[in-house]
DNA sequence: CTCGAAACTGAACAGTGTTTACTTTTTGAA
DNA sequence: TTCAAAAAGTAAACACTGTTCAGTTTCGAG
C-alpha cells in the first residue's frame, strides 16, 4: 500500500467494475426468468466474455446467485424499516409492515423463491462457519421482533406474547402468502370460472387477520 | 375387449406393474434427495432398465415427478380429513386440522417444497386444457373452506368473515410455516447460540394465532 | 408359425456447471 | 525501459442432465 487509507487502486476497480457487470446482467435475466433461465454459459455471452471468466469473479453459480438474493433481501429489509418511524398508530403500522413485507417480496417473485429454496445451510455444509450468516434473512426477522416487542410494551397487543415466538409466527405468515402468490400468478382466484381478484386488496386482508390474532 | 367388464388384460396388468416399480423407485430417492438427486439415468439403473425405457411410461421426468406430488397432496388431504368428523368442539378440532396439514406436509418435506416448485401452470402453459386442475391442492382448500363455514354457522368465527377469504389466508399461513420448517432445519431457532426447540410445540402455537385471528 | 405391435436399448443431441492447461495482458520493481 | 511475475481471459474438455431416434428384441393374437 503506498499511500494510507485502503484505497481502491486502478485495478481492483476496474474488476470491480467487472464484476458489477457480470451481476447486472445476472440480475436482469434472474428477475426475468428466474434461475432456471440463467446459466453461465447465457451470462457470459451477455456480457461479452468466456464463460470460464465469470469464474474468475465468483467461485460458483450458487454464490453469484447468493449475491442477488442478499441484495434482494436487503431491500426487503430497508422496506419494513420504513415502516418503523411511521407516525401511524401501532395498530395501522403493524398491519402496514405486513403488507410491505409481501409487496415487496412480490417486486421480485423469482428472487424470493429462490432466496428459500437452495439447499438450507445446514444439512449440507455444517460446521463450515461458526457464525455463518446474521444475513439479511435475520435481520428482517429482528425488525419484526422488534415491532411486536413494543407493541407488547405499549398494551396494542396481547401481554403474554412472547415477541421471538410471534415473530416468528408472524414471519411464517406472510412467507407463505408471499411464496403463494409468487407461484400461483392469479392467487386469490383459484379456479378460472372465479372473477378475477385483487391481489392487494388481499394482501391487506391476511395482514389483519394476522394482527387480529395477536391483539384482542 | 374380449369379455364385458372393462378388464384389464395380462399385458396390461404387466405394464401398470413396471410403471409402479419406476414410481416406487423415484419416491424413495425423491423422499431422501428431492428433485435434485433423482435423475432419469440413476432411476433408470434404479429399476434395471435403460433411461430411455423410462420414456415409454412417463411423457416426461416433470410428469413422473408430478405424480408423486399429487399422491403426496392426497395424503395430505386425507390426513386433514380425518380432522373433519372428530368429536372435539370446534375450537381445538380447527387448531388440530391446521397443525395437522403442516405435520403431514413435513413428513416429505422435498415433496411439499417441490409442488410448490415447478413453473406455476399459468404463464407458460395457457389455455393448454379449459379445466385443468381440481387438484388435491383445491380439494384441500375446500376442506378449509368448508371447515370454515361450519364455524361461522356455528358461531364459533367471527360472523363476518367470508370463508373463502378466510381460508385462503388460513392456507397462506400453514403453507409459510411449512415453507419455512422444510428449508430451515431447525427452524423455531434461527441462530446456533439459541437453545434447541420444539417443532410440534410451535407448529402448534402457529395454529393457535391463526384461529386466534378468526375468532374474537 | 407368422407378422405386427409393443417393449426395450445404444447412441446421439443439446444443454448444464465446472476445471484445467494455456495464452494474453497488465503491473510493479530493477 | 526492461523483464519477470501476477492477473485476466480463453478453448477445450469432463461429467453430468433431460430427451429423442433408429434400430433390435420380445411378445401375443390370428
Amino acid at each position: 500500500m503506498s499511500t494510507a487509507t485502503h484505497e481502491t487502486s486502478p485495478a481492483e476497480r476496474r474488476r470491480r467494475k467487472v464484476r458489477d457487470t457480470i451481476l447486472a446482467a445476472a440480475e436482469r435475466v434472474f428477475a426475468r426468468e428466474g434461475e432456471a433461465g440463467l446459466s453461465i454459459r447465457r451470462l457470459a455471452d451477455e456480457v461479452d466474455y468466456s464463460p470460464a471468466a465469470i469464474y474468475k469473479y465468483f467461485r460458483s453459480k450458487d454464490e453469484l446467485v447468493d449475491e442477488l438474493k442478499e441484495a434482494f433481501f436487503e431491500r426487503i429489509l430497508a422496506q419494513i424499516g420504513l415502516m418503523r418511524d411511521t407516525s401511524k398508530p401501532f395498530p395501522q403500522r403493524a398491519r402496514l409492515c405486513f403488507a410491505v413485507y409481501v409487496r415487496t417480496a412480490l417486486e421480485k417473485p423469482h428472487h424470493y423463491v429462490a432466496a428459500f429454496s437452495g439447499q438450507a445451510p445446514g444439512l449440507a455444509e455444517r460446521a463450515a462457519q461458526p457464525a455463518p450468516e446474521p444475513s439479511k434473512k435475520h435481520q428482517a426477522f429482528a425488525e419484526m421482533r422488534g415491532m411486536v416487542q413494543e407493541g407488547v410494551d405499549t398494551g396494542a397487543l396481547r401481554l403474554d406474547l412472547d415477541a421471538g415466538d410471534a415473530a416468528r409466527s408472524i414471519w411464517a405468515a406472510l412467507h407463505g402468502l408471499a411464496m403463494l402468490m409468487a407461484h400461483l400468478p392469479d392467487f386469490p382466484r383459484m379456479r378460472p370460472d372465479e372473477p378475477e381478484r385483487d391481489r392487494d386488496a388481499f394482501i391487506d386482508y391476511h395482514a389483519d387477520l394476522i394482527a387480529r390474532g395477536l391483539e384482542e
